[in-house]
DNA sequence: GCAATTGATGTAATAACATTACATGGCAAT
DNA sequence: ATTGCCATGTAATGTTATTACATCAATTGC
């Protein structure tokens, strides 16, 4: 999936995101953009939407927000699960990859004869810095 | 953590749950209680709050839903982190746990110091009936 | 050029999910 | 009887997400 130029709307909630220390709710984002011209919440969902289509942003599920994809490259979505630890004190997000996780659930899935479209995995709990 | 016995909103709401095919949201169990005399989201949420604490209950991020819980044991639940795979198509949801995928992202966690207080796993897709 | 299509945008209203605040009632310990 | 504690009742509000409908701009085919 290469990714297309971003339209004015897609550009302004990446750059609030990218910009941004931790995750945003969409109403947050909302907030952030009303001084470039968002209006409501639908600009920044359908924004969101494309973004997230592009794995560009990544939604945590356990939040209801969104964050800046942290990858250096795309490919690590292509087959890949993501995976977050969100720290509850600090609000710090990392987003990291693992093939054995992968592969491992692949597995037991497949058990089930289950086919996967998409895999949430968030831990919550405390950095380092918050312990 | 002994589950003591439930009150009589918390056994309600524990009540609907069991019976239900598959996941509810807490104001589709508010309206199944209404003749209960169920009246408002609060009874709910509190319920299902001690649900949660008692290991009867799981919340599933991705869907804002919740579910009694399956496990033959409580045991299982004391160190271990649950899991789920969730049917678009029929709504099924199943519950499983296991060692290596918690041993393998204890180890993960462990590198960067992180203190995990709570690990969601969700798989979304499709079961084997609706494929 | 001009209609038709497509995709992005704007706006309002509403739906769905969750919490805060405050009042009441039951019951056990003192 | 008073106190403290916990469950409950009720209303209002806050937060997150979607539906419906109108408009606009760029592109395509004629
Ligand atoms: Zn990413
Ligand atoms: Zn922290
Ligand atoms: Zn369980
Ligand atoms: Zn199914």
């Amino acid at each position: 999936m290469a990714t297309p130029q971003l339209t004015k709307n897609q550009s302004l909630v990446m750059g609030a995101l990218a910009h941004s220390e931790g995750p945003m709710s969409a109403y947050t984002i909302l907030d952030k953009l009303r001084d470039q011209g968002f209006r409501a919440p639908l600009q920044v969902y359908r924004a969101l939407d494309k973004l997230l289509e592009y794995g560009l942003v990544h939604r945590l599920e356990s939040l209801n927000a969104f964050v800046a994809c942290t990858c250096p490259d795309d490919h690590e979505h292509d087959r890949g699960v993501t995976a977050f630890t969100i720290c509850e004190g600090c609000g710090q997000v990392t987003e990291f990859h693992d093939e054995a996780i992968e592969e491992r659930l692949s597995t037991l899935v497949r058990g089930q004869n289950f086919k996967t479209e998409k895999t949430t995995i968030e831990i919550r709990g405390h950095c380092s810095s918050c312990a």
